[in-house]
DNA sequence: AGGTTTCGTTAGAGGCTATCACTCAATCTA
DNA sequence: TAGATTGAGTGATAGCCTCTAACGAAACCT
């Protein structure tokens, strides 16, 4: 699932794999129990090793769970683009491929987008990607037919005094606008589903997510 | 902040006065830590007590926790029905009192709208008062004119067969829609910015905000 | 005033993160 | 190929944490 034949030297290939291995059942812990329940200790003795032992991998809990931040980024970027890529594609099937990323395994879309933890801050290349996925949407917004979408003059002139995270991007503001409701949008839907806040309610939180997505044209 | 002088003997009065200052010092630790991080240990030594002594007042630290949780959605559901009641409220007025009260405390928001911890059920009251607050919206709709947005007759013609979560309320499906479009969009502007997903970006949060709440009629 | 309930304590089991000193195998170099 | 070096894995340990159990003491009720 990672760069494990990236390294040269055998010791290189061998600490990759270890690496990998460990974030393998990371990944499996925290999709059955949570983020917050992830244990170093458990990953070692599932693997046979001895809790310290994982500390020559990653430096502490913490880093771990950066890796898989990062992992989790990288893997929603390449799904965002693959989609954004494939023949035919508009900005719906790039909202269905989110969706399609996020339930296949929840915890690791709210490792991205659940809660916070205060001290906490992600490193650069983290939101590098982040900015990369940003690209890809205003790229699918921007190829799309011109916006034809409610006008929101007031927000609309604030985004033309800032657009500095566009990063350069020709759009033009309301189509700016497009893509952060996109975002925001989206991820109310998909946050409150799969927070399990519409399981009392017995309507299809799938029709929900594309009555959403009809209404942002 | 509580119900401290509900109990008639002292002892019941002073257990109720313990809990609140329990949970005082607990919330204080979730402003700043974060709820993964509350230790009931650190509680006590901050009350100038052992920390088993916490046990008599919560049989673990779940109940604490959901304790926490029922006293975050009663605190929102009071400021929910308090912004409704007030004179000339329409549905902005609960927008912006849903906002206000999301940026008091953003760990406290987190608390229900949150990453869920997979094993996790909230108990029944919790939920009733879910519901109490998803009441409020549906009447402060039903009071608005009468529904003039975009026409989304897949999802309504959904809702109008599976409105049991509605409980009972007579607003027609393209009600219920719309006070689902506002709690999900909603949420979805404010869980992002709460989470710090904007930093980097420039633009103001607010006006993204209200622009999404202009849209929603 | 005496009996009962409840509070708070210490001791301790078992979990976790993380550090340290050490052994031994794998790798590199001469 | 022999020796030096690097790095993986170990057990021991410190210091957190949650939670249970047994015990003393205070508060309450009658």
């Amino acid at each position: 699932m990672a760069d494990t034949g990236t390294g040269t030297t055998p010791r290189e290939r061998y600490r990759a794999q270890v690496r990998t291995e460990i974030k393998d059942h990371a990944w499996q812990q925290i999709a059955t129990a949570g983020a917050s329940a992830l244990s170093l200790n458990a990953i070692a003795k599932q693997m046979g090793l001895s809790g310290p032992a994982l500390y020559r991998y990653f430096a502490n809990r913490d880093e771990l769970i950066t890796a898989l931040i990062r992992d989790a980024y990288r893997s929603l970027a390449d799904t965002f683009r693959a989609a954004a890529e494939s023949p035919g594609a508009d900005v719906t099937a790039l909202a269905h491929a989110l969706r399609g990323w996020a339930i296949e395994d929840p915890q690791r879309y709210f490792l991205i987008y659940g809660t916070p933890v205060p001290g906490y801050h992600a490193p650069d290349d983290v939101t590098t990607i982040a900015s990369e996925i940003m690209t890809t949407l205003l790229d699918a917004y921007a190829a799309e037919l011109p916006a034809v979408g409610p006008e929101t003059p007031q927000f609309d002139e604030h985004l033309a005094d800032h657009r500095q995270w566009a990063d350069g991007h020709p759009a033009p503001p309301a189509t700016l606008h497009r893509a952060l409701s996109f975002w925001t949008r989206m991820h109310g839907v998909l946050s409150l589903e799969l927070a399990g806040h519409f399981t009392g309610m017995e309507f299809d939180p799938a029709l929900l997510f594309t009555a959403e997505l009809d209404e942002l044209t």
